[in-house]
DNA sequence: ATGCAAAGTTAGTTAAGACTAATTTATTTA
DNA sequence: TAAATAAATTAGTCTTAACTAACTTTGCAT
C-alpha cells in the first residue's frame, strides 16, 4: 500500500521521525548529536545516518555542515519535541495499563508514528483518568490474569 | 531502521497483514477474493496483488492457482482472523474515546500492525471498563473540549 | 463458435532506506 | 608535528513493495 503518513503537523515519514527523536535525545543528554552517536542509537550504519542527515538538512529540519556537525532548526526542534512528547504520553499510557517496559518500548516505537493529534489528545485525557483512579487500574490488573 | 515486525504469533510484515485482512473481509462479504477486488480494496494495482498473492502462496498462507483464484489455508485464515480481531478491538477502543470514524479508521490502520499481544489484552480490559462506565467516558468527552 | 472485454500475469522500473567497502577528514597521542 | 585512530563521506548494492506497459487467459455475448 501507499502508506500515507499524516498525523503530526508536518508530513515526516516514520523514519524521519525516528531520526529527529533520537537526535533531540542526544542533544538533550550530551549537548550535541554526532553521526556516530545517532548511528549507535538507531542501530544502523554511519553511512545511513550521513545520508539522512543530508536529507534533513535539505528539508530544513536541521543545519548540517559536512564533517562538522549539526543543529536542529526551529522547525526541526519543534517537530522533534512534539514527537518526543507523543512518545512520552504513549509510554505513560501503556505503563498505567500495567505492561512491562520491554513491551511498552517495543509497541510505542511501532505505533507512535501512526497516532493522530485527536487520538493523542483522547489518550491524554484517558491517561489523566487512569492516573487519578487506582481502582480502575486495579480492575485492569485483575482482568489480565 | 531495520523495522522489525513481531507482535502477532506469526512474523508477517505489515503489508502481508494488510493483504490478509482485506482478503478475509472479501471472502466474508462476497464469498471469494479475486485479484481485482483485492487491488480495489487496497487501492493498488492488480500486478502488485498478483505478486503478493504468489508470495502468500509460497508462505502457505493461502492456496493459489494461476488465473483461477485463491483460498486461505488454515494458517492463513487463523492469522487473518486474529488480525481482524485486533482491528475490531482497536476500533472499538478508539470509538469509546469519542473519536470520529475518519480518524479512527486512519489511526487503526496505521497502528494495528505494531500492537503486541500483551498490549492488546490490556486495551481489551480497558475497553471493557470503558464500556461499563459511561461516567468515565463522559469525563473524557469534557476533557477534550 | 468466435470475438471482445475483463481479469490476470509477466517483465522491467522506481523509491525509500537500509547496507558494505573504499576514501577522506578530523582528532588524539607519541 | 607526524602517525595512528576515529569519525564521516561517497559510491554502489540490496530488499521491499509499489508502479506501468505489454501480453495471456477467461468468460460472456453475439
Amino acid at each position: 500500500m501507499p502508506v500515507k503518513n499524516p498525523g503530526l503537523k508536518s508530513a515526516a515519514s516514520s523514519t524521519v521521525e525516528d531520526y529527529l527523536e533520537r537526535i533531540l535525545e542526544l542533544i538533550n543528554s550530551k549537548g550535541y548529536a554526532r553521526v556516530v552517536d545517532i548511528a549507535a542509537a538507531l542501530e544502523i550504519s554511519q553511512a545511513s545516518v550521513t545520508n539522512m542527515v543530508q536529507r534533513l538538512d535539505a528539508e530544513r529540519l536541521l543545519k548540517y555542515e559536512k564533517y562538522r556537525g549539526l543543529v536542529l532548526t526551529e522547525a526541526g526542534e519543534k517537530l522533534a519535541r512534539s514527537i518526543a512528547h507523543r512518545h512520552r504520553l504513549l509510554t505513560e499510557f501503556l505503563k498505567l495499563l500495567g505492561l512491562d517496559d520491554r513491551v511498552i518500548c517495543h509497541d510505542v516505537e511501532g505505533m507512535e508514528h501512526h497516532i493522530s493529534v485527536p487520538t493523542l489528545r483522547a489518550i491524554e485525557a484517558l491517561t489523566r483518568q487512569l492516573r487519578r483512579r487506582p481502582a480502575l487500574r486495579a480492575q485492569l490488573e485483575t482482568a489480565l490474569v
